[in-house]
DNA sequence: ATCTTATAGTTACAACTGAAACCAATTGCA
DNA sequence: TGCAATTGGTTTCAGTTGTAACTATAAGAT
């Protein structure tokens, strides 16, 4: 009784993914879904990359980080961290000096062209991120962020 | 009143994200977390991408598909997709013929060399799902797939 | 039939990414 | 003191990705 239709080929020998109830498959899709929107809001406006994006709010809420405090903060690698920060010093968006006691490192800021960049998209981002919570009720929201704040807590 | 401190400057005027609450992120750390968790099961040991391991799950549970078919149910864009394929089919992994009726479109299968993978690749996917959604109880885990389903039923 | 438009898939180019090598400053320790 | 090991950060190289341009086939309109 061989198939060759399109749909579940010999299932009970092989058991085959079912990518749209899989939980990994639909975490990545609704992630990147919601990071694009909200991409979309500022790079081709201030030609921002996500990391560097991501580098400027953790700045802007820790001032005088080094690379390597950005990178822990931000769970990205210090190559990424490094090149983003080359860019945005390079565009003088972020000021970069050279610590007291440890010359290895850097102090990051925010520059004034750097806040004012930062005080646009914030808010875009946290009306983003509102929208999708929107489409949630109290009950929901708040079991997401039970959900997040337990799997989260034991590998990220 | 200028302050020079690490934390939360000037948090007032410049309302600085925290991405340690802030959805997009938070979802995004745990996605990436998950998904290469499952990809260290099967990179090394196949030389395996996770776009490949994509295209052979879809083509494990639907038979037949054209390329632009897989690229629909794997909500990866075609480029992906066909330079996927051109190394799965280059593997001996895919076996890819020509429609009948209509010569543009290919015929994409595994082979036997690429059942064997998916099944052993299969239930460490699925075995791993099974580590993550253990974390939670069985209210959460019910939660969570209403969650997903809603927000994914929006802009997925 | 012919001409336009649309679709399936590939290729080219530039930007991006990760791993490893690298440099410089600092620390630990004999 | 001086030398090995560590740490902060950058560079290099190779591989990956996304966008746009391209080829080939098919469909639609006249």
């Amino acid at each position: 009784m061989s198939s060759r239709h399109k749909s579940a080929p010999a299932s009970a020998e092989h058991a085959p993914l079912q990518l749209e109830h899989f939980l990994p498959y639909r975490l990545s899709i609704l992630s990147n879904t919601i990071s694009q929107t909200i991409a979309d809001d500022y790079q081709s406006r201030y030609d921002l990359s996500v990391t560097e994006w991501r580098v400027m709010a953790v700045l802007a809420r820790f001032e005088g980080l080094s690379a390597r405090e950005v990178a822990e903060r931000t769970a990205m690698d210090k190559v990424a961290v490094s090149r983003a920060l080359a860019r945005l010093v390079a565009a003088g968006r972020v000021d970069r000096s050279t610590h007291d006691n440890d010359k290895r490192r850097s102090v990051l800021k925010l520059s004034a062209a750097g806040w004012i960049i930062h005080d646009d998209v914030a808010p875009m981002a946290r009306a983003r991120e509102r929208e999708v919570l929107a489409r949630l009720d109290v009950e929901e929201r708040q079991w997401l962020v039970r959900i997040l704040d337990k799997l989260l807590a034991a590998d990220g």
